[in-house]
Order: C-alpha cells, then structure tokens, then sequence
DNA sequence: CCTACCGATCGGTAGG
DNA sequence: CCTACCGATCGGTAGG
C-alpha cells in the first residue's frame, strides 16, 4: 500500500532505514495514514490532528509537508488516480481476444481495489461528498480521471463491436452495463465485512463468466 | 421527497398549512434538510449549525427534536430504509413472470434512487464511513436492512432457478451478479452530473435487457 | 520536527 | 422556539 502512495524519486527504503520508523519516511506514513483515515471516516469526520497521532508526530508537524488540509486531500487523489490508471489500463490494450482482454482488466480492477481500498474509498467520497471551493477542485480532478477512463473503454468496446466480440448492441450501452457491474462489485467489496460477499479468485471468474453470458442464459437469447 | 420522511401520524398538511413554510412541519424539514446536507457534505461534514439554517431555525432548537446529532442520523436512517423496502421489494412477488419481476424490482429501485438520491447517498455514507460508537449502531441496521433485501433476492432466485427462467448456474451467484449490477448503476446514478450517464426509461430498459442477456451476447453461450 | 498559541466553530445545555 | 453560554476541538500559524 505505502509504496504506491510514495512520494516521486523517494529511494527512502535504502536510504533512511535505520532511523525512521519500520524504513518508511514521515511522507509515506502521512499519506497512507490519512488515506485510511479518509476512508474510514470521511473528509469532514477525520481531523489532522486525528492523521497527526497515527503517524505519531505532532499536528504542526504536517504542515511542513501540505500547506493545508485540502492539498492532502487532493495530492492523495492525484496519487490514487494515477496508481490506478497504470494498475487496471493496460490489460485492456494487451494482445489476446477481446474477451480475455475485458476479463484481465476486470480482475485487474477488482484486485486493485481489494488492495487499496482506502483509495477507492477516497474516490468516492471525493465524488459525491465534498462542497464548496474543495468540491470544484475535486470535481475538476476527478472527472478529467473518469473521461481518459471511459474513453478507453469505450474505443475497446466499439473495436469489440466491430470484431464481433460482443453483443450486437450500441457500443455505449455495451460500456456501461460493463462499467456499472465493475462500479458494482467494487462499493460491494468496500462495505463488504460478510463471509459471503467474499472474492476470491475462482468465485470471481465464475461471477464473471456469468455476468458475460448473461443471468438470463439461455431463456434472453 | 419531503412525504416520505414525515414523522409518524402527522396529517401536517391539512392542519399546520396556514403557518408553517408551505404547509411543511418543522420536523419535516429538519429532515429533509438534514438528508440533504449529510449526503451532500459527509456526516463529519456537516453540523448541526448548517442544519438548523437550512431549516430557518436556532441551533439550540434542534434539540427539541433528537437529543444528539447521532440520533437524528439513526432516525433518518430507519425511516429512509423503510422507504427503500417499501418501494423496491414488492414487485419481486408480483403476479408475472420471473423476468418480468425482476425487471420491475430492478426499476422500481432505480427509481427510488433517482427520487431519493440523498437517502441513497446516506446509506452509503453510513455503511463505510462512520466509525466509533455511533460506527457500531449504524452497523447494525444496515446490515439487518441488508440482510432481509438478500434473503428476498435469495429466495426469489432459488425459485426462478428452479422454474428455470433463468441461467443454469448457483443461485447465489445469480444474486450477486444481479445486486452488484444493481449497486453499480445506483452508485453511478448518484456520482453522474454527466449528459452522458442519464437514465431515461428507454435506456434503462435497453441496457437492462442487455444486462440480462449477457454483453457476450451469441459469443459466450 | 517541536511547544505554544490563535480565532472560529463544534455538539450540546440552561433557562425561559 | 429563543438567547446566552459551556468546554472541547477545529484548521492553521509563530517561532524556534
């Protein structure tokens, strides 16, 4: 988890190791403590005082790192939004059929998400939680994320179209019914503490398999 | 929305009109200003400050009302949850077929979402982001709310299996990829500002028969 | 990275 | 439903 929320160009595990807690700076604890705290609270509920005592170091101390308490906020956007663009993309331009193509990235994403779900947490709650001045700033940041997303899903699904991959349907409702069972599994997973709502791999693929061929079966064709 | 928040027994329209804003109690607007903010701003979000201006009333005067933040949060929860099963479960023990039933469950409660889309936003909010003592409390509605929405879907998919109407595959499964597409288009629903992501009848039903019919389509059979 | 502190606001209460 | 007020905590700063 931490390592994807390091700071650029940190080589902190080889350098700093003997003095700083467990080899991981201040910089990296502040931000993994905050995505959790986030995430488990809110943006309005958490307070930096509460982010200063998990990552043990004064309230004042963090101010040396983030002018304020928005700039957090958004830098770990920008962070999270980037790790998971690189995580869950580039599956979907590899070289098999459109179909393993289509599974790769889902199971991708699903796994992503299993192990940052602070992070998508945090997308959320920036996406639909947050007024006023920091509101416009995350809309701005968010959407311009969610447009390079659906952009690349959507060229997949009009290429699948045409290769006769898919379903003989409207390129966009093929993109949606994906992006919204994906978008479905993942809240599910982030407020999932049930045994059976668990994910692991083979269950996954079956769910897949069959959210591919349709609940109907045979009986929609 | 406002009718479906009223406290208890109110006949508040025919009795209170001539003096109360627009014939609303102020309980009644406590609650709907109270959805509203919470949704819009987090539960940490907002204080009971925010609240009472929306409502045209003192602070102090909310207390009156519910004794603490807390409860008001918990009251506004049972009463939204309610609504919820109200308005979504019946059409799954409707009289037509089993697809027919599904499809008008999974409208119906793409309709509440799109008429209620604060409470909605609540349920989410309280499911993954309050902890602590009051973290404890919600926990245990929404996962006594959610148990029974299962247990409806569960049975409801036991049955159309057998009857064979739907995919020849676990029923358990069937449920989850159902409720997972169900999630993902009600969450979706609530982060879309977009043109792009509106939810006309028409494409509704488009993209549910898709849905049902698998985005395979003759491919993955 | 610390101690010490700022004005503002928090949830909630007293008393009417 | 109000005015007036409580101790605690908020985000943030000064100065080292």
């Amino acid at each position: 988890m931490t390592e994807i929320l390091s700071p650029a160009g940190a080589a902190s595990s080889l350098l700093e190791s003997r003095e700083a807690d467990e080899g991981v700076s201040t910089h990296d604890r502040l931000l993994a403590s905050a995505a959790a705290l986030f995430a488990e609270r809110g943006y309005g509920g958490t307070s930096m005082a509460d982010i200063a005592e998990r990552v043990g170091v004064r309230k004042a101390s963090l101010y040396n790192y983030y002018a304020s308490k928005e700039d957090l906020l958004m830098d770990l956007l920008r962070r999270g939004m980037e790790a998971a663009h690189g995580a869950c993309l580039p599956a979907l331009a590899g070289p098999g059929s459109h179909r393993r193509r289509l599974w790769d990235h889902f199971r991708a994403t699903v796994r992503f998400t299993v192990e940052h779900s602070e992070l998508v947490a945090i997308f959320r709650i920036a996406a639909t939680q947050i007024g006023g001045d920091l509101g416009a700033r995350v809309d701005h940041l968010v959407s311009e994320h969610r447009r390079s997303f659906r952009a690349e899903l959507s060229s997949f699904f009009l290429d699948a179209r045409e290769a006769g991959a898919v379903a003989d349907a409207d390129p966009e409702d093929l993109s949606y019914v994906f992006r919204m069972f994906t978008n479905g599994v993942l809240t599910g997973h982030l407020g999932a503490c049930d045994v059976d709502e668990r994910l692991d791999d083979e269950r996954l693929e079956r769910v897949w398999n069959l959210f591919w061929s349709g609940i109907g079966g045979a009986t929609g064709a």
